[in-house]
DNA sequence: CACTATACGGAACTATCGTTCCGCTTGTCA
DNA sequence: TGACAAGCGGAACGATAGTTCCGTATAGTG
């Protein structure tokens, strides 16, 4: 985005030499809107109207559009970060010596971080299972190859049926998470629902 | 909704008498709109445009809301029905004799349907597992209680874990209709996948 | 055939949201 | 401290969708 380094240039140091560095106002606004936007989007999902943002930032949202050219930019931004961490975790899960355990670690966090928060949760259902070949972004290729390696070395210790694909998994998964996450359920009860469902989906998977 | 009996008044048949039988092609006009919401509706759910539906029958959205106040009572008169061949199903295998087959075939069932028809799919996703208590409509109560029967008498043959409220069994459900249905699956293998899954979840359902 | 209650069509209205535009403000640097 | 690029706020715009309104058309009746 930023056309050239802002810093040594061949010519003189004078005022029309380069960009100036970032203002400190624009630094603070920027920051302010990745508070609020980590905040209303894990609360009201990827719906939640971009005002909401500005507003919770304190800033207008010519201010927002300076800084993220479009919404799902700013979206982007902060799912993002929770899924790299997702995938950090599921790719050191990966080398744990109990792949069956592993694997389950892996599902229950996945379940709960998207029943706590809800941009996680709009972006795994709006992911879907696209075909990964199509997939670009490079944090969504690290979780999706974790999560392959913990399924396969689930099946090949015996411990899950050998008959299902990546995809099928992440399809129960994501279910999963969707059935906890219901319209109308209080939210507060979610966390334990969700628990007995993993421990239902965890049943269903085991082979034999 | 008619204010009375369109025959029989007691006064002499003067034109001031009483409204007039339904005009012949208000009553085609409505059947057209019915038969437009269910395919447009089966096809792309509630979030289907109003005017689709509209244009779809060849009436204007004028004729469309005379015949229906809003949107949510189109969608609903073409869902109700839906719903209400589920429950009748549901009812019948709750007299079956096999408790653990009929369970299982209401879950089949229920899924292959959401996922066949959008409609449906949206309808269970927004009702969630809302306190069947507070849900007034009698066609959900049908669907609600012949699933607890289900549910309960799979439950005392032994078959299903006991420690599952028919609130746990619907999240589950429901969550299978989604992960089967995740935004960019192609549909032609969503009937094989959620087949699949109903396995899985039927595994993870046995007691022990 | 004429008359009128009924029904029709679709433009217009309202609300919501993402995004753009532009006049004003302010941080930075000489 | 003065000049000005960078940044800001928020009104305005455009798109989408549900709903309303009203002038026109017509089915049914005498």
């Amino acid at each position: 985005m930023a056309p050239a380094a802002p810093h040594q240039r061949t010519t003189a140091p004078t005022a029309r030499d380069g960009p100036r560095a970032e203002r400190a106002d624009a630094r603070r606004n920027r920051a302010a809107l990745l508070a609020a936007a980590e905040e209303v989007f894990s609360e009201q999902g990827i719906s939640a109207p971009i005002d909401e943002v500005a507003r919770r930032a304190g800033v207008g949202v010519g201010t927002l559009y300076r800084h993220f050219p479009t919404k799902e930019a700013l979206f982007e931004a902060i799912v993002a970060a929770r899924i790299e961490s997702l995938a950090t975790r599921a790719e050191q899960l990966a080398r744990e010596p109990d792949p069956a355990a592993a694997l389950l670690s892996h599902i229950s966090e996945v379940v709960a971080g998207a029943v706590a928060k809800k941009d996680l949760f709009d972006e795994l259902a709006r992911w879907g299972y696209e075909p990964i070949e199509r997939v670009h972004a490079e944090y969504k290729q690290r979780l999706w190859r974790a999560g392959e390696i913990l399924l396969r070395r689930a099946q090949q210790a015996g411990v899950v049926r050998p008959d299902l694909t990546q995809e099928d998994l992440t399809a129960m998964v994501l279910g999963t998470c969707e059935g906890a996450c219901c319209a109308l359920v209080d939210a507060a009860r979610r966390p334990e629902l969700s628990k007995r469902m993993v421990e239902v989906l965890w049943a269903g998977l085991q082979a034999r």
